[in-house]
DNA sequence: GATGGAATAT
DNA sequence: TATATTCCAT
C-alpha cells in the first residue's frame, strides 16, 4: 500500500494479473484496465500463473476464473491469499449463491459474474486500499486466520506447485483462534477431541487438520506439565503461569469489545467474562475442568 | 487409504 | 519456542 500513499495519479499503474483460460475474457478485461491505466499482466494457463505469481510484490490484485482447467481454482485462492497478501477477485458466468460463498470462504475479496462490467473493473483498485488498510508489517489476516511471512526465501524450483505457495506460510494461533480451540475441545471433552473433530467444530477457513493435530499436541503438553507441577505440590510452576497468564491477557485484550458474531462463541466469550469477574485465578483450571476433569485425572494419577 | 499421535525438523 | 512435517501404529 506505501506505494499509492503519495501517489497522485493513483489507481493509475495499478499491477492487475488477470487468469483466465479464455483469451478474449482476457484481452476484454485487458480493454477495459488501459482505459484507466492499469497495467495488466494476461495468463491462460494454471502453470502460467503459477510461474508468474512465484515472485511476490509483483501484482496488486488477482483477476481469476473460477473454473481454471488442470487447477483447483479454490486451492490455489486460499494459498495465494494467505501467501502474497493482495485481493483476489473470481470470476465465472454462473453466479449462484453457493459458488459465490465458496469463494469468499476461500479468501476471495469478491465475485464477479462474466461478462464483467466495466464499472466493476473501473472501481477495482478500492478493494487494493481495503486490502491494505488491514496490512501489518509482521502479518497477514486472512479471514480468522493470522499467518506469519515466511522469513526464509530459499530458491524454488520451475515446476512450483500449490505445495510450494503453501509451504512458506505459518499458522499463528491467535489468542482468538485459540479461544475457538478451547471450545471445540470442550464440546468433545478433552479425551475424546481429535483433531477432525476439532477442526470441523472450529469451521474456520484456511485451518488444516495439521495445524489443529499440532496445536492439539502442544495444548496437551502444557497440560501435562501444568498437571505433573500440581502433583508435586509445587502450586504452579513459572512456566505454565505464564502460558495461562499469556492466553488470558490476549483474551482479555482482544475481544471484549469486538463480540463475535457467532452465537456459540459469543457465549463462551460471556462465560469467560464472568469468569474472569469471580476467580480470575482460577479461570483456566474451570475452562479446562468443565468436561475435562477425567482427562486430568489420569495424567495427575 | 484415513487417522491419530509421538518424534523430529524447521 | 512455536509450528510443520514425518513416521509409525491402528
Amino acid at each position: 500500500m506505501a506505494r499509492f500513499v503519495d501517489n497522485p495519479s493513483f489507481p493509475a499503474g495499478l499491477r492487475v494479473i488477470a487468469i483466465d483460460h479464455d483469451i478474449i475474457v482476457l484481452n476484454t478485461i485487458e480493454d477495459m484496465c488501459n482505459r484507466y491505466h492499469y497495467q495488466v499482466t494476461k495468463c491462460n494457463s494454471a502453470s502460467d500463473a503459477l510461474y508468474l505469481l512465484e515472485r511476490k510484490d509483483c501484482y496488486d490484485v488477482m483477476l481469476i476464473d473460477a473454473h481454471m482447467p488442470n487447477m483447483d481454482v479454490y486451492d490455489f485462492v486460499q494459498n495465494a491469499t494467505l501467501q502474497l497478501n493482495i485481493p483476489v477477485i473470481m470470476m465465472a458466468v454462473d453466479s449462484t449463491k453457493s459458488s459465490i460463498m465458496k469463494s469468499i470462504e476461500y479468501g476471495a475479496c469478491t465475485y464477479w459474474t462474466k461478462p464483467l462490467a466495466e464499472e466493476e473493473v473501473k472501481i477495482m483498485w478500492q478493494h487494493v486500499v481495503r486490502n491494505g488498510s488491514t496490512e501489518n508489517k509482521e502479518y497477514e489476516i486472512v479471514g480468522s486466520l493470522v499467518v506469519q511471512e515466511c522469513r526464509k526465501r530459499g530458491r524454488e524450483d520451475a515446476n512450483a506447485s500449490k505445495e510450494t505457495l503453501a509451504k512458506k506460510t505459518s499458522l499463528s494461533w491467535s489468542p482468538e483462534l485459540h479461544q475457538q480451540f478451547l471450545c471445540a475441545v470442550n464440546q468433545l471433552g478433552l479425551d475424546k477431541a481429535r483433531p477432525k473433530m476439532i477442526l470441523k467444530i472450529m469451521d474456520v477457513p484456511g485451518l488444516r487438520v495439521g495445524h489443529v493435530a499440532s496445536h492439539l499436541q502442544k495444548y496437551r503438553i502444557h497440560l501435562k506439565r501444568s498437571a505433573d507441577e500440581t502433583k508435586r505440590g509445587r502450586t504452579k510452576s513459572k512456566w505454565s503461569d505464564s502460558f495461562q497468564a499469556e492466553w488470558i491477557d490476549k483474551v482479555h485484550s482482544y475481544d471484549f469489545q469486538t463480540k463475535s458474531i457467532d452465537q456459540d462463541r459469543n457465549d463462551n466469550l460471556i462465560q469467560t467474562e464472568l469468569a474472569d469477574q469471580d476467580r480470575n485465578d482460577d479461570f483456566l483450571a474451570e475452562w479446562i475442568d468443565c468436561g475435562t476433569g477425567s482427562y486430568l485425572h489420569n495424567l495427575m494419577a
